[in-house]
DNA sequence: TGCACGATTCTCT
DNA sequence: GAGAATCGTGCAA
């Protein structure tokens, strides 16, 4: 949870053969392990896609959802074996952006979207399943010391599309920073699915 | 072995 | 605003 927070202001950097990609983190979901019903590792679900979950913290967590896009996770688990992540929702574009650009084959027009989603900042930043469980102490992907963000600055809202989590969707586990243009508005009007309960 | 569905985004109307 | 795209994963039979 703390963790969640203090990545806010860091960077993320991810060297590949195009270039140096960097984003300042501005957004942050927080997944708490075996009894939070919105992870992947609720109920210690272990499996081949949650296991890096249960290693060492400061160790990426890729997936891919909806087939077609993937989500980049920092593993945050206080003790050995404890499944607990860090979803990162949104970056704001240090370097690198004209090769991010080219990536997710946007203008500069749209630069607002560039990173301000988990998939979208997976697609400008070149980041895949391949780069699953890398740790992010050393390149080519790893997070650096960014900014120090004000208590002041930090919002804390309830987490984007977990619906189905019963009780545990209504936690404020989301951080981003205050009045940051690149933080993804996923929160606003999402489409509820028919049938889901609605508060 | 097969089926249903999702921590999303984009495009079309 | 609504719906389609798309495939790995989990679960049931």
């Amino acid at each position: 949870m703390i963790v969640a927070r203090e990545l806010l202001g860091k960077f993320l950097v991810h060297e590949t053969s195009e270039g140096v990609t960097s984003g300042k983190i501005v957004e942050t979901e927080a997944y708490k392990g075996p009894e939070d019903k919105a992870s992947h590792a609720y109920d210690n679900l272990r499996s081949k896609r949650t296991e890096v979950q249960f290693g060492p913290k400061g160790h990426a967590y890729i997936y891919l959802v909806y087939g077609m896009y993937h989500c980049f996770n920092v593993t945050s688990g206080d003790a050995p074996g404890k499944p607990e992540a860090i979803l990162v929702r949104s970056l704001e574009p240090v370097s690198g952006i004209e090769i991010m650009m080219k990536r997710r084959k946007i203008s500069k027009a749209h630069l607002i979207n560039l990173t301000s989603g988990p998939g979208r900042l997976c697609m400008a930043l070149g980041l895949s399943t391949k780069q699953n469980v890398a740790d992010l102490c050393v390149p080519p992907l790893y997070v650096e010391r960014g900014v120090t963000v004000d208590k002041e600055n930090i919002a804390r809202t309830t987490r984007v599309n977990v619906d189905y989590a019963d009780d545990w969707k209504d936690l404020p586990w989301r951080f981003f920073i205050r009045s940051n243009a690149f933080v993804s508005k996923a929160n606003q009007q999402r489409k509820t699915k028919a049938g889901a309960p609605k508060d």
